[in-house]
DNA sequence: AAACCCTCTTGACACTGTCAAGTTCTCTTG
DNA sequence: CAAGAGAACTTGACAGTGTCAAGAGGGTTT
């Protein structure tokens, strides 16, 4: 009666504790929220010991900052595929990040939540960041091909903060309670980028 | 040796208390996040035994609820000084949601975290928020006084949206990390302003 | 004087993150 | 093919945590 995995030892089952270590904190933060993840908890949905977690993830922010990186990663593919879609790419793209903040809930509470994962000492997550940085400066270049080179910052961070803002709202924010309850939430962010008019002259 | 209060049990004491603990939880807050707030470390600073903010606040929760309460009444109060000010009405107003946030990083921090404060059992919390979302709407109301009535929510979220992440990203986003070390934030904000059009066609 | 409440305190409990020290398997090296 | 190394865990312990329960002491009311 010494333990149920098969075969425990090998890399092929010590990749599916790690993945279910990570599924069952992200199952968690989307459900509870990140303070409810505690390291003996998804040991447990695991079916592993409350110390094989430390083994891969160092310790509890560890475990915050491989979702991050995760997340970081996905959402660049994912944006990435918004930006070269015909048609608005202002619209497409915000469209793309609130959808993915909404669908990958646990991962994007955990993205922009730098006290948790202690982003400065987990140098992979920090890069997948900057990759996702990467693909916002490429949005603001398409909006605005030929903009002041010396104040290249702004027109990025007016976009961020849009996407940002109603992402964060949807997700945690009180908004959802003031939206009347028929609300479609699509609808409603096409209606702010159709609203939104970035002012390039 | 029982006690070093020399007042202890007096109406005007326990306000002291409840004050203490307020102003502890506010501090680690601000400087080590919301994740970092114990209630026996809140009591240890305001020099009281382990159990003494149970009895104001209830629990963990009732703490973070009193400070959301407080950050929105502040708000409200700030945000509206903004509303009346001359001048462009939405750079003044989108300046002061962003110094508030800035200024008050502890209880900004978690007036938008309803995880922590479960705003929903907190009657008076949640009035303090919703009195919050009416300066909001008016400030829709003094960007363009004659918008269609059935979309009414639109332009609020949008610049709500702007505002909030703008503020988040300040706060606790990467954002910092990736602008140039000597950026001027006031500044920032003001270009993003600029930047900003409101399409009320 | 007695009852009562407000403002706390002390004590206990189950649970948490994490350090330390095994244990069991697989894979490489001699 | 034996031996050692290392990966992938486990069990055990410790201090710290949130919170329930049961007071204790003063002020006010009756």
């Amino acid at each position: 009666m010494a333990r149920q995995r098969s075969t425990p030892a090998t890399p092929e089952a010590s990749v599916d504790v790690q993945r279910a270590v990570l599924d069952g904190a992200l199952d968690i933060i989307a459900t509870e929220g990140a303070e409810a993840v505690s390291m003996r908890e998804v040991a447990r949905r695991a079916g592993v010991s409350h110390q094989a977690p430390y083994h891969y993830f160092g310790d509890r922010a560890g475990i915050f900052a491989a979702i991050s990186e995760e997340g970081f990663r996905r959402f660049t593919e994912e944006f990435r595929r918004a930006l070269e879609l015909p048609g608005d790419v202002a619209a497409n793209c915000l469209r793309a990040y609130v959808s993915f903040a909404v669908a990958h809930k646990g991962h994007y509470r955990v993205m922009f939540r730098s006290d948790i994962c202690g982003i400065r000492t987990h140098e992979q997550t920090m890069k997948a960041a900057d990759e996702a940085f990467l693909t916002l400066l490429d949005l603001a270049e398409a909006i605005h091909p030929q903009r002041d080179a010396a104040d290249a910052i702004s027109l990025p961070v007016a976009l961020w903060a849009q996407a940002h803002g109603l992402a964060t709202l949807f997700i945690d924010g009180p908004l959802l309670d003031k939206l009347p309850p028929d609300t479609n939430l699509d609808e409603l962010v096409n209606k702010v980028a159709q609203l939104t008019e970035w002012n390039t002259k």
